[in-house]
RNA sequence: GCCGACGUAGCACAGUGGUAGUGCAGCUGAUUCGUAAUCAGCAGGUCAGGGGUUCGAAUCCCCUCGUCGGCUCCA
């Protein structure tokens, strides 16, 4: 545990310390740290509200300006069930009834482990500590929020209430965190989408479908155009598929039913519809049907990945023709919990920067590599830098990984070669791996410090031979290709999402919807804004006009706001001159320069997507 | 899905049982201005939807829909 982890471990005994004035029925769970702070999950018939928080945080006080020492104290596990009979654990003392949860976790220590208690004032918690040396250390606190949480994390156990805060040894490390969640709410990007029109989800279209619209729509144009042109310099051919296919085609890859209830419902046709109403036959029935093949159907697709091997499979293949790399801006439909939906990160309609690669055993190795460059380039070109690369093996300890010993070596030994060969640290998992095949992710922290999976790249030996693809080896032999599903991107929702809150709106001139915006400071200035707009317009720039009649202060302020890289400035003096006034964003004013030298710098700057 | 909070004009919000409001955005007119807000007028609402209590409901109760905060491990 480090420095601080322990600081706010012994916040959240504080916390339960203060709950236990207020409310000495409590009973307590856990109570961690976590990256932001910490929380104690605690059961009490109250239901604790933010209007409760001022009370305990000033419990909480006069807890911390005692300086009370946390004294540790060894004890026999008899002795630890038997405090916990009495209510003493997490408790002032003794009580009516027991520690339940506490006694809970006790059951749960291994044998050979120590089991400790820390003290401090008159609350005693079962602990493994470590903590401060007293209450005084912990210098600033808050509690921030309030939740509820299954009682370890099961949804068949009850729900409890969990008490959030965070704390820091100063108070102005503790500001410096609140401006920082401040920062981050501007960020979000539900918000900046909505103020500067990305994207709209409408309840009558449903939940977690996003419409982009076209100022979303333009920047979505220039990720694909920019992947486009990385794929074609990688030598992949691309492809289209339908959203929807036959169940069996999803039983053969193993989707249908296994993952089911991750999946929109199967679609029927009328006729057979029609058929099932004349059987009178029940939806219990039909579910049966459905999930034993009795009964066809169509699925929206929760993967592109069977599509494309049918795409493989739909000539014969030689080992000459190898690697096959098939890509596609495929969208899959998911079935998330309702719950679980969020803006553009979290959605039941995506779309990923799909590719599937289709090889020899022994191209496996060269072909990873030329994936993870590509999610190199990307991560770089958004200068989306704080990442780590994540590998995904087998649990050796698991039954549940698919395929020949042999070929996990094998293909465990290309992911950690390429992942050497890319120059950057990474950490090896056991236990991450898909079912039929190791991986390499690259996770990326965003401005809320929250993990993103974005990019990600799949060894599979498992699917080739559900679908029994071959190839022609030099042998003249037929021999089964290994397949490589590879995402740079994830998907194009979940990108952007991410993309507004890194940026904060302020996409760099490629991305920007509107990238110039011609302010005349009058009317009589309408006919040379207009020519400077048409050559914007003529060189392929995304450029508008403000003639509306506000003073040149307003149009600014508008263009500012809604976050145009540049602004142009045309009054009396430019146009005797032939010249424009150029305002950044960024840098503000940036003084004259003549058409022609500032049109070049744009179409540089464009092209070089700096 | 579960627990909790919330849903008032395009957006941000006020209004806790008695005639639905403010600011910004929008529209119209005037103004023609030099680097983050010119002035005036006008329009905009089945108070998420449905049901109930009441003489009377944005306000109280119930249901539905949606949004937000959470829900791996965690002494």
């Amino acid at each position: 545990m480090t420095e601080l982890e322990t600081l706010r471990h012994s916040c959240a005994h504080v916390l339960a310390n203060a709950i236990l004035k207020l409310w000495p029925e409590a009973q307590f769970a856990a109570g961690p740290p976590t990256a932001a702070g910490f929380y104690y999950d605690v059961d009490l018939p109250h239901r604790i509200t933010p209007e409760d928080f001022e009370r305990l945080e000033k419990e909480m006080r006069q807890i911390t300006q005692a300086a009370q020492p946390f004294e540790r104290q060894v004890i026999s596990l008899e002795e630890a069930l038997a405090m916990g009979q009495r209510g003493e654990l997490a408790g002032l003392g003794h009580r009516s009834s027991p520690s339940r949860f506490k006694l809970d976790i006790i059951q749960n220590i291994p044998e050979n482990e120590t089991i400790t208690l820390y003290r401090n004032g008159e609350f005693t918690d079962l602990c493994a500590g470590p903590h401060v040396a007293d209450t005084s250390k912990i210098g600033a606190f808050r509690l921030t929020h309030v939740a509820s949480a299954y009682y370890k994390g099961d949804e068949n156990n009850p729900q409890l209430q969990r008490i959030y805060g965070t704390a820091f040894a100063t108070q102005e490390e503790l500001d410096r965190s609140i401006e920082l969640l401040e920062e981050a709410k501007k960020r979000d990007h539900r918000k900046i989408g909505r103020e500067q029109g990305l994207f709209h989800i409408d309840d009558m279209v449903g939940q977690g479908l996003i419409l982009w619209t076209p100022k979303g729509a333009i920047i979505r144009q220039e990720l694909q155009n920019f992947i486009g042109a990385e794929l074609r310099k990688q030598g992949y051919s691309q492809v289209f598929t339908p959203h929807i296919g036959r169940l069996d085609l999803f039983r053969t890859s193993g989707h249908f039913p296994y993952y089911a209830e991750s999946q929109f419902p199967p679609i029927i046709d009328r006729e057979t519809i029609a058929q099932l109403a004349e059987e009178k036959c029940s939806c219990a029935e039909l579910s049966n049907r459905l999930e034993q093949g009795a009964v066809d159907g169509y699925l929206l697709k929760p993967m592109n990945c069977p599509m494309h091997i049918k795409i493989f499979d739909s000539q014969p293949r030689s080992y000459r023709d190898l690697p096959v790399r098939l890509a596609e801006f495929g969208t899959v439909y998911r079935w998330e919990q309702s719950g679980e939906l969020n803006g553009m990160t979290r959605v039941r309609g995506f779309t990923q920067d799909d590719a599937h690669l289709f090889c020899t055993e022994e191209q496996i190795s060269a072909e990873i590599r030329g994936c993870l460059d590509l999610v190199k380039t990307v991560l770089t070109t958004f200068q989306l830098t704080d990442y780590r690369v994540r590998i995904g093996l087998r649990d050796p300890a698991s039954e549940k990984y698919v395929g020949a010993n042999a070929h996990w070596e094998k293909a465990e030994e290309a992911c950690r070669e390429a992942a050497k060969s890319l120059g950057v640290s990474f950490s090896e998992e056991p236990g991450e791996a898909a079912f039929y095949g190791p991986k390499i992710d690259f996770v990326v922290k965003d401005v809320l410090g929250r993990d993103w999976q974005l990019g990600t790249v799949q060894v599979d030996f498992n699917l080739p031979r559900r679908f029994d693809l071959k190839y022609t080896g030099p042998d003249g032999k037929q021999h089964v290709p290994v397949m490589i599903h590879r995402a740079p991107f994830g998907s194009l929702e979940r990108f952007m999402g991410v993309l507004i809150e890194h940026f904060a709106g302020n996409f760099p001139l490629w991305l920007a919807p509107e990238q110039v915006r011609v302010l005349p400071i009058s009317e009589k200035l309408t006919s040379y804004a207009q020519t400077i707009l048409s050559e914007l317009i003529s060189r392929d720039v995304r450029a508008t006009a403000d003639f509306s009649s506000e003073k040149i202060g307003a149009k600014i302020r508008l263009a500012q706001m809604e976050k145009v890289p540049y602004m142009l400035i045309v009054g009396g003096r430019e146009e005797a001159a032939g010249l424009l006034s150029l305002r950044s964003r960024s840098q503000g004013d940036e003084g004259s320069f003549p058409k022609e030298i500032f049109y070049e710098r744009l179409q540089e700057e464009i092209k070089t997507r700096k």
